[in-house]
DNA sequence: TTTTGAAGTCTCTCC
DNA sequence: GACTTCAAAA
C-alpha cells in the first residue's frame, strides 16, 4: 500500500446476508476481483456486455459495506443516460444506503461544487451557465465588436472559432497546433484566434457567464491549487469511481489527479475500443498510459460477455479485430446457438424502413416488448422516414440524442427573458431578446447593450435607455413586461411556469408572424411550461435545463412512462452502455457510416469504426444491419445514385452474417441466401491565460 | 437602419 | 431541407 493511502475508520456494519450473496453469486472471478479489490488505482479493462456496470455498482456495493460512507463515493459518468443508470442500481443492490453516494456527470458536478466552493474562489455563485449555442453566439458578438467578421477574405465563423476555442481547453494542445492540423486554411488568423479569445473571455467574466469548458477548467484549476480550499475539495472523496474512462479528455484526468491527491483510491473502467468521443477532445491515451500515471495500478480485463450470442460476437470480434492501437481483449461467451446477424440490402429508404417496421412488429407478435427493440443510426436526421412510418403505423417510439428541443429558436427565445432577468448581465440573453422586437436590429440591439454596460447594468438600465423612434413600441412592452415579472414573487410552486405563460403574452405573438408552421412550436413552449412547472426557481430551472436537456419526447412531461412499452431510435453514440434484443442498424452505407466528413484522417476512420462496434455490441438476440442500395439525391435533382455498403463490413465480416435483397413491397426477405477575499481567483487565471484585458 | 427575398452553404456525435 | 449570408428595397 503506498504511503499517501488513506487509512479508513473501518465501521463494519451489518452486512445483510442476500447482498453478501448478491454479489458473490452474480459475479465471475474477474468481476468480483474488480468488486472487492482494496484500496489503490484500479484500471478494469471491460469490454463490451461484459458486467462493466454490474462490477462498478457492486464495487460501489462493496465498498459501503466495507465502512465507507456513501457520500464519501463519487461515481463520474460521461452522460446523463449512464449516471442514472448507475444510481439507480446501485439502490437495487444496497437499498436506500446507496443514495448518500454522489454521482454524475463530470460538467454536473463541477457545477454543483463551483455552486458552492466557487465564491470563495472570485466566481460570483449566481453566474449563468451557457450551452454550446450561447458560447458560439457570444463568440459571434466579441468576433462583430473586433471588426473581425468584415468582408474580405473569410474570417472563421462562430462554430469554428469555438471548436479551437473548446478543443484547447480540454486537450491543452496550443491553438496554433490545432490551426494546423485541423484548419490549416485558417493559419493566416492566429492572432485574429487569439483577438477572439481574449475578447471572448474578457465577455464571459464581465457578463458572469460561465461555458461548459469552464467548467472543467475551473474545477481542474481549484484542485491543483494551493491552499486549504484545494485541500477541503479534494477530500471530499474517499473514493473515486470513473465509468467510460476512455472518453474523458486530458482536462479531466487533470480533475481526477487533483481529486485524487490525498489518496490514490481511483478506480477507472473503460473499453479502448469503444472511445467514440474525440470531438469533445477524449483521448484514450488517458486509458492507455493510465498504469504509468498511477504507478501500481491493478488491471482487471473483463472478457467474459454476457450480452450477446456467439454469431453475435463473431461480426463484432471480426470487426474490431481490423482496428490499430487497443488492449487486445478476445470476447468470449458461454451463451451458444442464436441465429446469425442479418445483412439486409433495401431497394432504396422506404424499402429499408418497410422492412424494418414489419420486423419490429413480428418481433414483437413473438412476444419481444418493443422496449426490447432500438433502431440505431449514425445521425439523428437519418431516422426521419422511420418516424413517419411508425406514426402512421401507431407504434409507440422515444427518440434519444439531438438535443433539438432546447436548439430550437423560439425555446431560446424565451429561455432569453428569464435569463435576463436572474442574469442582467447575460449579454446573449439581451441580444437575442433585442433582434425578437420589430424594428430592432443588429446596431439597435448592440447599442442598447452597450447603453447598459455603461450603466453597470442596473435594473431599470434597459427602461432607462433612449431608443430609436422606430424601435419605440417594442421598448416599452419589453420594459412593462420585464417590470412586471421583477415585481412577482420568485420563488413557489409553478412559479416559472407561470413566468413562461407571461412571457409568452407577448411572445407568442411575435411567434406566430415568424414563422410558417406554429402549432408545433406552440406545442415545444407548452412542454417548457410543464417542465418548469418542477422547478422552484428561476435559477435552478436553467441550470437544470443546460446541464440536464429533456432528452426524449417521453422526457418532455407526456406520460410518466419508463414503464410503456416503447421503442427506441437512437444514434450510435447515445446507444451506448445500453442493450436490447434486438437491434437495428440502419443506412450502413459508406458516407454515411462512416460519414463522408470523417474520411480526412485515418484516426477519424477508425472512431467511425468504433462507433459501428458500439452500435452492434448492443444487441443481445437479434441482430440487423440494413443499407438501401439507391439514394435519390435531392441535393443535385439528380437522380437515384448507388449506394456503397459501409466499407467496414468487410468480406471477412460479411461471412459471418446471413444476406437478405428487400425488393417486394410486403418487405418480406425475397433472397435469403445465407465573498470574501478569494483564495483562488479562477477568473483571473482564467483572463491570464488568454490575455484578456 | 431594418426588413425581406434570394442565393449559397452544409449537413453529426454531447456536456 | 434548414439555416446563413448577401444584396436590394423600404
Amino acid at each position: 500500500m503506498p504511503d499517501d493511502a488513506r487509512v479508513y475508520p473501518e465501521r463494519p456494519r451489518e452486512v445483510e446476508p442476500r447482498h453478501a450473496n448478491t454479489l458473490a453469486g452474480e459475479l465471475n472471478e474477474a468481476q468480483s476481483r474488480a468488486a472487492t479489490h482494496p484500496d489503490g488505482p484500479l484500471l478494469i479493462i471491460a469490454g463490451a456486455g461484459t458486467g462493466k456496470t454490474r462490477t462498478l455498482v457492486s464495487r460501489v456495493a462493496h465498498l459501503i459495506e466495507r465502512g465507507v460512507r456513501p457520500e464519501r463515493i463519487l461515481v463520474l459518468t460521461f452522460t446523463r443516460r449512464a449516471a442514472q443508470e448507475m444510481l439507480a442500481r446501485a439502490e437495487r443492490l444496497v437499498g436506500s444506503a446507496s443514495r448518500g453516494v454522489h454521482g454524475g456527470t463530470f460538467h454536473a458536478t463541477a457545477h454543483r461544487l463551483l455552486r458552492r466552493f466557487g465564491a470563495e474562489a472570485g466566481l460570483p455563485s449566481d453566474f449563468t451557465i451557457m450551452d454550446q449555442g450561447d458560447a458560439e453566439d457570444l463568440m459571434q458578438l466579441s468576433r462583430a465588436s473586433l471588426g473581425l467578421g468584415d468582408k474580405k477574405k473569410r474570417f472563421p465563423k462562430k462554430e469554428t472559432l469555438h471548436h479551437v476555442y473548446s478543443r484547447h481547453v480540454n486537450t491543452e494542445i496550443p491553438v496554433p497546433a490545432i490551426l494546423s492540423e485541423e484548419y490549416p486554411q485558417f493559419r493566416e488568423y492566429e492572432e485574429g484566434f487569439a483577438k477572439v479569445f481574449a475578447d471572448y473571455t474578457a465577455r464571459k467574466i464581465d457578463r458572469n457567464l460561465v461555458d461548459y469548458d469552464d467548467l472543467l477548467l475551473f474545477w481542474a484549476l481549484l484542485v491543483e491549487s494551493n491552499g486549504p480550499l484545494a485541500e477541503r475539495i479534494s477530500g471530499m472523496y474517499d473514493h473515486i469511481l470513473v465509468d467510460e474512462y476512455q472518453d474523458t479528455n486530458h482536462l479531466q484526468a487533470r480533475i481526477l489527479r487533483g481529486m485524487c491527491r490525498a489518496h490514490r483510491n481511483l478506480t477507472v473502467v473503460g473499453d479502448d475500443a469503444q472511445s467514440i468521443y474525440s470531438f469533445r477532445g477524449a483521448t484514450i491515451r488517458n486509458i492507455l498510459d493510465f498504469p504509468a500515471q498511477y504507478e501500481g495500478t491493478v488491471i482487471v480485463p473483463l472478457e467474459e460477455n454476457y450480452r450477446s450470442t456467439q454469431p453475435i460476437l463473431d461480426v463484432t470480434n471480426t470487426l474490431i479485430s481490423r482496428a490499430e492501437e487497443r488492449y487486445t481483449k478476445n470476447l468470449f461467451t458461454k451463451r451458444t446457438g442464436g441465429e446469425k446477424p442479418w445483412l439486409v440490402t433495401a431497394h432504396d429508404e422506404s424499402f429499408q424502413t418497410r422492412f424494418v417496421v414489419d420486423r419490429i412488429l413480428e418481433l414483437h407478435e413473438e412476444g419481444t416488448p418493443l422496449r426490447e427493440i432500438a433502431v440505431l443510426f449514425r445521425a439523428g436526421y437519418m431516422s426521419a422516414d422511420l418516424e413517419i412510418e411508425l406514426t402512421a403505423r401507431n407504434i409507440p417510439f422515444e427518440k434519444w440524442g439531438g438535443l433539438k428541443f432546447l436548439e430550437a429558436a423560439h425555446v431560446k427565445d424565451v429561455l432569453a427573458f428569464l435569463r435576463v432577468l436572474e442574469n442582467p448581465r447575460d449579454e446573449v440573453s439581451w441580444y437575442r431578446l433585442l433582434l425578437l422586437m420589430p424594428g430592432i436590429g443588429d446596431i439597435t440591439a448592440r447599442g442598447a447593450i452597450d447603453a447598459m454596460s455603461l450603466l453597470m447594468w442596473s435594473a431599470d438600465a434597459f427602461a432607462s435607455y433612449e431608443p430609436p423612434p422606430r424601435a419605440r413600441a417594442a421598448h416599452t412592452a419589453l420594459v412593462q413586461l420585464l417590470d412586471a415579472l421583477r415585481s412577482h414573487p420568485t420563488e413557489g410552486d409553478g412559479i416559472v411556469s407561470h413566468e413562461i405563460a407571461r412571457v409568452r403574452r407577448l411572445y407568442d405573438d411575435i411567434l406566430r408572424e415568424r414563422y410558417d408552421r406554429v402549432e408545433p412550436r406552440l406545442a415545444d413552449l407548452d412542454q417548457l411550461q410543464t417542465i418548469a412547472g418542477g422547478y422552484p426557481n428561476r435559477a435552478a430551472f436553467l441550470s437544470a435545463l443546460a446541464l440536464e436537456p429533456p432528452q426524449a419526447t417521453q422526457d418532455l412531461g407526456f406520460g410518466s412512462g419508463s414503464e410503456d412499452d416503447v421503442l427506441v431510435l437512437s444514434t450510435a453514440h447515445s446507444s451506448k452502455g445500453r442493450e436490447w434484443d434486438a437491434v437495428f442498424v440502419i443506412w450502413a452505407v459508406d458516407g454515411w457510416f462512416p460519414m463522408s466528413r470523417a474520411l480526412g484522417s485515418a484516426e477519424q476512420i477508425e472512431e467511425e469504426r468504433r462507433l459501428l462496434y458500439v452500435a452492434l455490441t448492443r444487441a443481445r438476440n437479434h441482430l440487423f444491419v440494413t443499407y438501401p442500395l439507391n439514394v435519390y439525391d435531392t441535393r443535385r435533382g439528380a437522380d437515384y445514385s448507388i449506394d456503397q455498403l459501409s466499407r467496414f463490413l468487410d468480406r471477412g465480416v460479411r461471412e459471418k452474417m446471413q444476406r437478405v435483397v428487400v425488393e417486394k413491397n410486403d418487405g418480406a426477405p425475397v433472397s435469403p441466401d445465407a465573498g470574501t477575499r478569494p483564495e483562488i481567483d479562477l477568473r483571473a487565471l482564467l483572463r491570464g491565460r488568454f490575455g484578456a484585458a
